[in-house]
DNA sequence: TTTATCTGACATCGTGCGATGTCACTTTAG
DNA sequence: CTAAAGTGACATCGCACGATGTCAGATAAA
């Protein structure tokens, strides 16, 4: 009577696939993760990180303590995985706008502006994450942020180093320049953010080239009013 | 027998004053406020805000939670405290830099990036305070970190600002592109600090000045590398 | 229907927080 | 000397945190 191994009941690693309410294991559980990640821009976004305690983010996404645990190891893990996806979203539009080398190289520059600057206006939660919130928490986020700021800066170099005359760069550090030039950028994001996003966008994207103009060597390229040399506030 | 008004005992604000071994009311008072910022300085620039508990900072201090109270609402005011005395004494050193007008003002600003680094360099918890440890704790610390960076902001205005061609900012806002700027050397230290100041100081100060030559017409001065175009890594 | 898994609400544990209080001891003022 | 003020070492309170555990009821597979 006793069948060829009629049930694998103990199997090891617990490989027990079930579907419930329609939906696979690990469909429901990327389901949670997602609603945890979202729930998390919610509150970081909005309220900060020192808000988002575990009960406030199990709340706003109507789960239970056990899932968060379930995808995340603690806090901070929420946190890298909500700036995670917002790197990840802009890499993904300014891997479109640098992917093939273009001729011009300043309006490569100017397009990935605007897809950077265009997402943090377009979603504010996503700004302060990004820009506020990941740095003080721990040195293992602040390294986090320093690679997503490196991801920026290999796109700046792609379009604009071929432009910059090497005798500009005699006793400077070439990565440091740019790396500064990826700190501009954020700074200029920062101070608009907390000005409630109030400068138009192209005044923002040209303010930036201002500053990467100055590394090619090109000068201002339609200047209409005259080049008065001192003048008081 | 009842004299005039013998003792003045529940004088309101209760005014007392007594020297205490040798120092007065102010005097202690002030003494064990400086204890307490030089605490809160060695553990948040060591081991972060979030390690500075009330009775880590006052063990450290070899003080009393009472004595905290004397000085600091609550720990978020301390790392203010600690913030705007490192400030403080970046401004007055900056100001002797930049008070008054100088004929070159390329070296001005040479002079103060020196003073800037210099002193981040020599103190590296100063630069974690600094650069990492005042934002994202709260919206009220931000601001305050926000306003450090416009101070800065002025002196790099004062100095730069006459030699820069009103046709340069013809489409964009000049305040916005010198707060770019303060984001640059802002995230130049950072980097300085998390490469644990391997770069040379003046590597360091040329490469920001490589961002600020952009802005003023001034090409590069003293290059020995031929100008090629573009060199692949 | 029975059995095993999944789910959600809640309890528990240790810790640090802000805040306040207690009490012996030291130092000064009268 | 005596009384008052300053000091330091702790204790205590209520609360919320991160983290982990418990357990009854819902759901799907046998």
């Amino acid at each position: 009577m006793n069948g060829p191994d009629p049930a694998p009941p103990a199997s090891p690693e617990s490989a027990t696939e079930r579907t419930y309410r329609g939906a696979s294991d690990e469909q429901r559980r990327e389901a949670r993760r997602r609603r945890l990640l979202e729930a998390g821009l919610a509150i970081i976004g909005t309220r900060g990180y020192a808000a988002a305690t575990l009960r406030a983010v199990c709340a706003e996404a109507e789960l239970t303590e056990r899932y968060f645990y379930e995808s995340f190891a603690n806090r901070e893990a929420l946190l890298a995985g909500v700036h995670r996806d917002i790197v990840e979203a802009l890499r993904g539009e300014l891997a479109g706008v640098f992917g093939q080398p273009r001729a011009d190289g300043q309006a490569a520059v100017r397009a990935g502006l605007a897809v950077f600057f265009g997402m943090l206006r377009a979603d504010p939660r996503k700004s302060r994450v990004l820009l506020f919130e990941m740095l003080g928490v721990s040195a293992e986020l602040d390294r986090v942020h320093q690679q997503a700021a490196g991801e920026f800066l290999r796109f700046l170099m792609s379009a604009l180093r071929p432009l910059v005359p090497a005798a500009r760069m005699a006793r400077a550090d070439e990565s440091m320049v740019f790396a500064g030039l990826v700190g501009a950028v954020f700074h200029i994001a920062i101070r608009w953010h907390l000005t409630r996003y109030e400068a138009a966008l192209p005044t923002v994207i040209e303010s930036c080239m201002v500053l990467f103009g100055s590394l090619s060597g090109t000068t201002a390229e339609g200047g209409d009013s005259p080049p008065s040399a001192s003048l008081r506030p």
